[in-house]
DNA sequence: TTCTTTGCAAATTCTTTGCACCGAA
DNA sequence: TTCGGTGCAAAGAATTTGCAAAGAA
């Protein structure tokens, strides 16, 4: 099933209605992978007076009933809300370069067994973890160590 | 080291000044452990008018060097910041109950084992990371399947 | 027709900033 | 006396809301 269809049996279900602006959101969303914000979504989108424009407010109500629909992933990332592809898409956790601010994911098996061992303890309902490590990626940490020596000279 | 000490030698290594607002605000925020954000410590603090009142703006301010001085941890939750005592406090992670928002505190050594091998794995220079299980405490779960019993009534 | 959705403008929430005066060293 | 610090008011950034008009079913 594609996301698109997905989201019309979720729209369905809960009788809400299938219009343009959603339409175009979806595509506009899973035809990219990258992680991004409201902003970039903005920004990529058609400006006022395009046909298909979609203003801010709607794109934020769209990208809340993405998640709820199980379509998209939503987390917090330096006081703002960050999205990536959730449906069809494996569970996996990000490295985030404070430096270039890139989102770098990986996998981890023992995550999960770590957060049910923690639950069980602590007799928690998990329902979802968020597993962020913070720090320079390979490509930053090699920029500013070249910088540090240009600076001595 | 008390935290004051420890602030007050990070003050005078930064050429900045002991204020008796900075000392007030060292000693609300290491009298109570539990998690806050700046509105909680706001609301403990005396209001306008009092001696010893701080204004909002040098809350945040101070907030932030408590963080630089290592005296506080510094997390985003549903989108505001949460503070948490660090120094001479031993590292853990949260389990964060989304019904009360409470967030329940856990250690788990394999985490920094993960840490380690998946940054190696990545060449990521790891400086610090953020892991929270996000669900429902054991209380909660009990109020909310008595309140669904009741409600079959 | 009915009831949801949209765009606009404005409001909210959390946090930061400019600036004149205050005060620690 | 010299900067750094504080409070005030205002600005900012991200997100949400009220409402009248537009549109899907």
């Amino acid at each position: 099933m594609t996301p698109l269809q997905r989201f019309e049996e979720y729209l369905k279900s809960k009788g809400l209605r299938n219009t343009d602006q959603r339409k175009f959101l979806i595509e506009q969303v899973f035809n990219r992978h990258e992680h991004f914000d409201a902003d970039q979504l903005m920004e990529q989108l058609p400006s006022k007076g395009d046909p298909s424009y979609v203003s801010r407010p709607t794109v934020y109500r769209t990208l809340r009933e993405f998640v709820d629909a199980g379509l998209l992933n939503r987390f917090e990332l330096d006081g703002r809300s960050v999205y990536e592809h959730d449906y069809g898409y494996p569970q996996h956790d990000h490295l985030y370069c404070t430096k270039c601010r890139k989102l770098i994911e990986f996998t981890s098996v023992e995550i999960v067994k770590i957060r049910e061992n923690v639950s069980k303890l602590h007799r928690f309902r998990a329902r979802d973890h968020r597993f962020i490590i913070h720090g320079v990626c390979d490509e930053c940490a090699k920029l500013r160590s070249r910088d540090r020596r240009q600076d001595r000279v």
